[in-house]
DNA sequence: AGCACGCCGACT
DNA sequence: GTCGGCGTGCTC
């Protein structure tokens, strides 16, 4: 047999598999999926096996063998490894890169595992473990305790399968350590005696000598459940010391086990039980289950208005998922992450829940990854890259906040979460649940098409978007004839579209009121806050109720600019502002990291009038503290928060009723949810209004619906109050009403005049080199290529509004960073419609630009469905 | 991505 | 005559 394997070069001359010899020993133990090292031109590389086949497609003389095999239990599963080569294709990523990102960062060095009996299999007779004890690997574990797999498969070849079944089963237990990158924790553990009859009698008949270590040992058998040996020292107030003389007197028994790392170990979750449902729950709840209960693939997308109760339809759901023994993912923005959703997950389905974000140390990911790739856990709750869970039956993926531009990958592979969520998903048979108050239009649009005249009536109709996410067809996994017979053809390639457009207890929306900036400036008001905001904050401070002032800070930065010339300090390797620290009183650049010294006067005029605009936040903090003498606010912007979990630590304190105002920037408006919070004020809400991005009036609407859903969610109403200089722009006034249908009716109008998504999709091409003519000539060339490969294709090189396919081909023009880390950067982006395989013919033309080394001259960068474009 | 092979300028 | 510049091409 050989193995096929994609080494780790990230580039497209090496983007293939290369066929490599399976040692004899290594029989059995290589499998889809499996990391191996492999020689390649001279030096090893770490790979993953794509494929096994019985021969290699080159003369079998020129075939290597695989030099190591990295991890004896594979870290990726055959169906894991197919979603990589879709993200591949998809996303014109090396397929390296895709399988890169599927595995936590802690398994980079070769993985050493170490296997014993488990409890189970010393203490049952063997057979309910199916175990064959005649084995002669068995037997040599039994005889030896602790055996290196790789030891195991040297000396019994041919046995893989049976080993690799019996860790499955739980009869062996298996432990991983990474060389020198990773080491599994080992702590001393307590266990009750082996013999506790014997040690009873004993108890009983002793003198009153050694109290203490009598007391563990009864407190061991009144509690058989092992405790860590510092932990029990604790709870007896003895040393450890006493323990271990218990011990020596055989009346309990000290181990060393794996401690696996648990970073929500010693929270106490309280557990919850199922809430009634509302009736607008239960008619949600009732289709997902019925969708969960038909196995099909399926995606739904869940409009539920801020404060709908969606969380507690997503636990209800996960628990009937779980039922069908089948595992669930929970998707949720990176920065909404917070204890407060944690803790709604643990505290209902207790330790099967593992989490998954970035501010884990890598040993926590890795140990978190671990507990879903055994069988520990079925719940994954995480950011992005938890889609990628190695669970072996999903069989729910939720998707909260689903509009979030977090969900997209900045870094190769860019992948969007939403839409490799749905490929899994339809892998499995399993459903996506799309939710969020404000459905990005790419969603609403993918489930409009499949929606019946009764929803329509509800909704704005957008028609001809076909260049709209295909959300799929139900899976045909099982092989039966399609269930939903009798649903049209567009209802099956769609998404379901599920509104709840209730809060729960019947509490109202906040009201919100719009403030005109321009008559308060008129009104003789320099202040950033209206009359109405600080008659509002001076109520609240008053009642002792509390408020979230929000600061929309997208599309300016804090920077340094000369009153007198004009001058603002540049990055001298990047075309873009330098960004004002004032903790270091330091100049930085977000691209390159070059920083210098905050200049006394402006070095081009030498005018002393230079002013630094801090961050906004600041300035807000400080005009409150004037306007309201004694004032209590937190303050959360990036200054503050990036501590590890100073972001838990304010908010906490926020909840406590500490402050009186708590101030920040997007991350005040994600799923908070306090009490006494009545007020919700917005400083300024066209800072993201105008932005050359198309999603400009999409983000604000969002951002605005978001923020306004924080107010009054419990028994005391709340009050919204927004600042802008748009009063009239339908963004605003949507968000005002609450009336996300009315805001979609018209963004559609805009999308589709100006051909955007979801009425097309775009693919943006970014070339970039230190040479500033090369950059050019090259994007000239690719353009020139792609557009003929179009239409060498047949397909129009134009939209020509009736809803056919086309690929426009924009560009190239200077990107809006036009130079960064001294490299000058163009772009071309790719507008199209419909089936015409644009990714392909943009990999095909990027070889046919290449030289004859496969790499094109330039550096070309591929982001497919761009989120921000600026 | 690396590393080897290969064809033209300034050195012992 | 040789050491070494980095252009082109390959890696199972």
């Amino acid at each position: 047999m050989i193995a096929r394997v994609i080494v780790d070069v990230p580039s497209r001359a090496t983007d293939r598999p290369f066929d490599y010899a399976i040692p004899a020993d290594m029989e059995g133990w290589v499998e889809v999926g499996s990391r191996v090292g492999v020689p390649f031109g001279g030096r090893v590389l770490q790979g993953f096996v794509v494929g096994i086949a019985p021969f290699a497609d080159i003369d079998a003389k020129r075939l290597k063998p695989i030099a190591e095999l990295l991890d004896h239990i594979p870290p990726l599963s055959p169906d894991l490894v197919e979603l990589a080569q879709w993200i591949g294709d998809k996303y014109c990523c090396p397929l390296t890169t895709a399988l890169q990102a599927m595995i936590p960062s802690a398994l980079k060095g070769k993985a050493d595992s170490v296997v014993s009996l488990s409890e189970d299999a010393k203490e049952e007779d063997a057979g309910q473990l199916q175990l064959d004890v005649a084995e002669p690997w068995f037997q040599y574990i039994r005889q030896h305790g602790e055996v290196r797999l790789a030891l195991l498969q040297e000396r019994f070849p041919g046995a893989a399968a049976g080993i690799k079944a019996a860790i499955r089963r739980g009869a062996l237990t298996e432990e991983v350590s990474i060389r020198d990158r990773l080491k599994v924790r080992k702590v001393l553990t307590v266990f009750p005696p082996d013999n506790p009859d014997a040690v009873r009698a004993e108890l009983a008949a002793a003198t009153p000598r050694a109290a203490k270590q009598q007391e563990a040992a009864r407190y061991m058998l009144a509690n058989p459940t092992p405790i860590a040996l510092a932990a029990l020292a604790q709870e007896l107030g003895a040393t450890t010391g006493t323990i271990r003389g218990a011990a020596e007197k055989g009346w309990l028994s000290i181990r060393e086990t794996e401690q696996r790392r648990d970073p929500y170990a010693g929270r106490g979750f309280k557990r919850t039980e199922p809430l009634p449902l509302t009736e607008g729950q239960q008619t949600v709840f009732g289709e997902l289950a019925e969708a969960l209960d038909n196995e099909a693939s399926r995606v739904f997308l869940l409009h539920g208005v801020t404060g709908s109760g969606k969380t507690e339809v997503y636990l209800q759901a996960i628990a009937r998922c779980l039922l069908a023994e089948r595992q669930a993912i929970v998707l949720v923005p990176e920065i909404a992450l917070t204890p407060q959703m944690v803790e709604r997950f643990k505290g209902r389905f207790g330790d099967s829940v593992a989490v998954l974000h970035s501010r884990l140390s890598s040993g926590e990911r890795y140990d978190e990854w671990r507990k879903i790739r055994e069988g520990r856990a079925e719940v994954a709750v995480g950011a992005r890259s938890a889609v990628f869970a190695p669970f072996r039956r999903v069989g729910l993926i939720i998707i909260d906040e689903e509009h979030e531009s977090s969900y997209k990958q900045e870094e190769s592979p860019k992948y969007h979460a939403r839409d490799v969520a749905v490929q899994r998903a339809r892998q499995h048979g399993a459903i996506v649940v799309l939710g969020s108050a404000t459905p990005s239009l790419e969603s609403f649009a993918a489930a409009s098409a499949s929606r019946g005249q009764a929803d329509r009536a509800a909704y704005a109709s957008p028609s001809g978007h076909t260049g709209q996410t295909d959300y799929g067809s139900p899976a045909v996994r099982t092989g039966q004839p399609d269930q939903a017979g009798d649903r049209s053809a567009a209802a099956k390639r769609g998404a379901a579209l599920l509104p709840m457009p209730d809060r729960v207890a019947g509490r109202p929306l906040p009201k919100v009121h719009l403030v005109d900036m321009r008559d308060e400036l008129k009104g003789g008001n320099r202040s950033m806050f209206s009359r109405q905001l600080h008659e509002a904050l001076l109520q609240r401070l008053e009642r002792g109720e509390q408020s979230v002032l929000l600061l929309n800070r997208r599309g300016y930065s804090t920077f340094v600019m000369c009153r007198s010339c004009g001058y603002t300090a540049q990055c001298p390797h990047c075309d873009i502002s330098l960004t004002y620290h004032q903790k270091s009183r330091a100049l930085r650049c977000h691209y390159c990291g070059h920083a210098e010294q905050a200049p006394e006067k402006c070095p081009s005029c030498e005018s002393e009038h230079i002013r630094f605009f801090g961050t906004g936040t600041q300035r807000v903090e400080e005009e409150l503290a004037k306007l309201f003498p004694g004032i209590r606010v937190i303050r959360m912007d990036v200054d503050t928060t990036t501590e590890k979990g100073s972001h838990e630590k304010w908010l906490t304190m926020f909840g406590e009723r500490q402050a009186d105002v708590l101030l920040g920037t997007q991350m005040v408006a994600k799923g908070l949810d306090f009490p006494y919070v009545t007020l919700v004020g917005v400083i300024a809400a066209d800072t993201s209004l105008h932005l050359p991005d198309f999603r400009a009036a999409e983000k604000t609407f969002q951002l605005l619906t978001q923020v306004a859903g924080r107010a009054g969610r419990h028994e005391l109403p709340g009050e919204v109050i927004v600042q802008t200089y748009n009063p009239e722009h339908y963004a605003i006034i949507s968000a005002q009403h609450h009336d996300y249908s009315a805001f979609v009716q018209e963004e559609l109008k805009h999308r589709r005049f100006m051909a955007y998504p979801p009425f097309c999709r775009l693919i943006l091409v970014t070339l970039s080199h230190e040479q500033l003519a090369l950059v050019v000539s090259e994007g000239e060339k690719l353009a020139a290529t792609l557009r003929d490969l179009a239409r060498a294709a047949g397909i129009r090189g134009s939209d020509e509004g009736d809803g056919s396919r086309f690929i426009d081909i924009l560009g190239p023009v200077a990107s809006p960073i036009p130079r960064m880390k001294d490299r000058y950067r163009f772009q071309c982006m790719i507008k199209y419609r419909g089936s015409t395989g644009a990714a392909e013919l943009l990999k095909q033309a990027i070889s046919l630009v290449s030289g004859s080394n496969g790499q094109p001259a330039v550096t070309m960068s591929v982001d497919v469905d761009p989120q921000v474009i600026l």
